[in-house]
DNA sequence: TGTTCATTTCGATAATCTTAGAAATATGGA
DNA sequence: TCCATATTTCTAAGATTATCGAAATGAACA
């Protein structure tokens, strides 16, 4: 049997994508890098933005780095960060949406009040 | 300063919600319940039905309730649980699509593709 | 090549999460 | 009341995660 969603996100992906995303501390590191936007933030930077730094931050950031909710580039001594929210987010409500759905509802009829 | 976001979901609340479905057996349970729909199912078959029994089944549930993603009702001897996970996960996206993004980009322009 | 700055790896400790068995609680029925 | 069923609480072990300081690595520049 095919358990593969319709949104290309298979179950363990999805689960540490939603771990990764499980912590007040990266939330707050991501929170500052989506408001940085696309020009991103070096990595000190972002450590000083966000109230974490050295050893801590590289933990989280390889977290969020491995989930594909933030790209890194280097740039001369730096290394910049960059959010990359969107794509996954979206990946992640189509995977309870379609996926978990699949069955029993079509999604778009769901309402939020 | 005021950090709550648009969406209605404090950082804290939207930390503790992920980091609920940051499990592969939470996300387990929880497919098992958003495909037995509206009408839901019974803890014990539940349980059957995901895997996971006891104690352990107990422990997951309550992370699920507290998080909003599901309901339980008592019925007659049995805990009747259905997923609510439709107007969790908008609030989740809405979190870091509006939240996040406020200040950078204007949510609804992002693309999948 | 040697120096400096930026980030990571290493190593250790504390904290939190997961899992499960056994006993306890709650509900419905005889 | 007594019994059977359904779920939870208690307790504890094992696994994973978080945090941090110190040393190590990598990149640029004199």
């Amino acid at each position: 049997m095919d358990l593969t969603p319709a949104c290309g996100l298979s179950i363990e992906e999805a689960a540490s994508t939603f771990a990764a995303l499980g912590s007040e501390q990266r939330l707050g590191v991501l929170r500052v890098l989506v408001r940085a936007g696309p020009p991103g933030l070096s990595i000190g930077a972002l450590g000083a933005a966000a109230g974490v730094t050295g050893s801590t931050l590289t933990h989280h950031l390889r977290i969020l780095t491995q989930a594909g909710l933030v790209q890194q580039t280097r740039q001369g001594r730096s290394i910049i960060c960059a959010a990359a929210a969107f794509d996954r987010v979206q990946a992640l409500s189509g995977y309870l949406l379609t996926e978990c759905c699949a069955d029993c509802a079509t999604p778009g009829e769901h309402d939020h009040g």
